[in-house]
DNA sequence: TATGAATGAGCATTCATTCAT
DNA sequence: AATGAATGAATGCTCATTCAT
């Protein structure tokens, strides 16, 4: 009888022995060679798993996300005010926690401005729809509990861009030294424009 | 008697010859052998007038910029009110007179989160730089002529990292489809906090 | 008790699984993996009934050719005279029945001019044996019946060779657009010759 | 100045370099890098000059046929009978001078049968219309000098065909001793019957 | 007996870069 | 100064075959 393997473990096993190199380098830099290496599989095996590199990416990257999103919503149930709460989201984009779904998101976006890559997109929306739906529920929330003003709503998606689009000047740029006070700092300006007086 | 080339100017012409192709495909998909036949050069001769691809980009991202930057500060004279110059401003990100810019920028973006390179770093800091310190001028001006409110001003960043956000959005997800529609919605409303009612 | 399996049959059934495949498309085209999931079993189990490819080939047409040698053998009773005979027999080359063998008879020629293959070789050769005995039988027949002169015996295997010619060409060029007619016609004109006036 | 070779002398010096190989064994076997080795270039520089393997062998094939060509009107001239003629025609399948060409075409014609080659066709339909003109003239003398009756001029083709077939079934079987005897006396009946009586 | 996971040798192809002229 | 012929390292991918179970 044949040996039988969990494809699925097998899979992320091979994405998550990868995950350094992934980290530290770019994605063309790791050969499909060094991939099996690092594994430890020969390279025809990269193949019953993978159909290509991208594939690698896509599944490392949900596995990271699988695991932050559990210790993320973890945190937010201890956060007491909306303004808090939105900050613990935004802090995404700087906490140590998240460093290495980050990273890898980053050279996410990177390729996704490279290559006009359908499986990418879709990835990419699938994300942004699972965080921003979040992020909306986190306003309505604060709407209901009377702590902001209706028209926060309106200005869910910006803020949320606001967060990434600091959050990437700072990778490419010298331009932004403390990323988290800005978007706090943005964030509580915004909020003590919106939050009703009590 | 040799002839004496400007240097830059055939530099600039190399650039320009490639234009199209590089807003076409990815800077991978442009070869050394696809830009001296674009540019009706010899492959040697590219070399003699840039170090690599990236020169090129940089090149040409100058060259466009600098025509951009030029009519834009022209319109920006006809704007009357802040508001108007801020909404006029943030037309880059969906105007179609920027529309060539544009789509080289976000390429660059593209390039800079895959690879350290400190040239590019370099570049996008001065870039940032450029338009953030007009971007900042206009608003002090806002200040000055008692538009809006002084907390304005902390806010500055936190509106260009909005639009810039959302704009890399856009282009790598189909989560929004009216840009102009998302980024000029956000700042009226920010508008109508921050605004001196007069 | 062990299941016993008739080793022979199931050779069979796995080179008639891959019949269709084996028609469409090249045999390098046709992988193990493909063979093994064409007939059902594994990659493993192939190697158990065939030590190659071109085995299951062989075993393929072995099967096709033994299904037509009987209808033909039928079919060649019901014909009255020599030429008709002959003609029938040299239906294989274009007649609808026979369509599939052909298919398969052909690449086995393409590869047998490819390769220097002994098993292959000893194969052709018993398959021209056995038709060419066939033919030249036919041939006696009719000069023992007094149809045709017995100079026809020095011809047979020319005009076995012009029908084998003709099928060939008409397969790798676009020079003969009636197969069918050519070898009748060239049949014809050569029985003519060769018929006794009676 | 760059350096300014002559694409088609060195295209022909390359494809005549891998003539021994090519002889020898498959085009399967001559991969890119013995291509290179042999001719003493680059692998790269392979590409050069031709798009794949096939154009190799097609370059070569022109060079041997056009070569023989040459010699065979030459022999041709001074053969004094047309059935002399058409047997020297036939020489292409068993005289040594035409070996290497034989040797090429016979492969050729194996790819031609296992692939669906639309360039191959188109070449292979070229070479048959050539050398079909020419044997069809020679007919069509004979008739003229009334050595043959008009009739013959049907057969042409199969008479053709009958000596591919031959050679065919000589290279595949063991079943052909002699193959020049064999299309030589087939040619020889053919001929006592067709020819006039004078 | 049957299996299918694992493998790695092997190949075509690309392309930045060099350098003789 | 300009060129383009030459190059070979580097890479993604395939697939026949093996073998532990």
């Amino acid at each position: 009888m044949p040996i039988i393997v969990d494809k699925e473990k097998k899979r992320e096993s091979i994405a998550l022995a990868c995950r350094q190199r992934l980290l530290e380098g770019d994605i063309n830099t790791l050969t499909i060679s060094a991939i099996a290496k690092e594994a430890g599989i020969g390279k025809g095996t990269f193949y019953e798993y993978f159909a290509n590199k991208e594939e690698l990416l896509f599944t490392l990257v949900e596995i990271l996300m699988h695991d932050y999103n559990g210790s993320q919503e973890q945190k937010l149930s201890t956060c007491e005010t909306t303004r808090e709460k939105i900050k613990c989201f935004a802090g995404f984009f700087y906490e140590e926690e998240s460093r290495e779904l980050r990273l890898l998101y980053k050279k996410f976006i990177g390729i996704s401005l490279l290559h006009k890559n359908e499986e990418m997109r879709k990835f990419q929306t699938e994300c942004l729809e699972y965080y921003y739906v979040w992020f909306r529920r986190l306003i309505e929330e604060g709407i209901a509990k009377g702590e902001i003003i209706p028209q926060t709503q309106q200005m869910a998606k910006g803020l949320f861009a606001m967060a990434k689009g600091m959050f990437l000047m700072a990778e490419i740029t010298d331009g932004i030294d403390d990323l988290k006070g800005e978007i706090e700092s943005f964030t509580d300006e915004l909020f003590d424009l919106v939050e009703r007086r009590r």
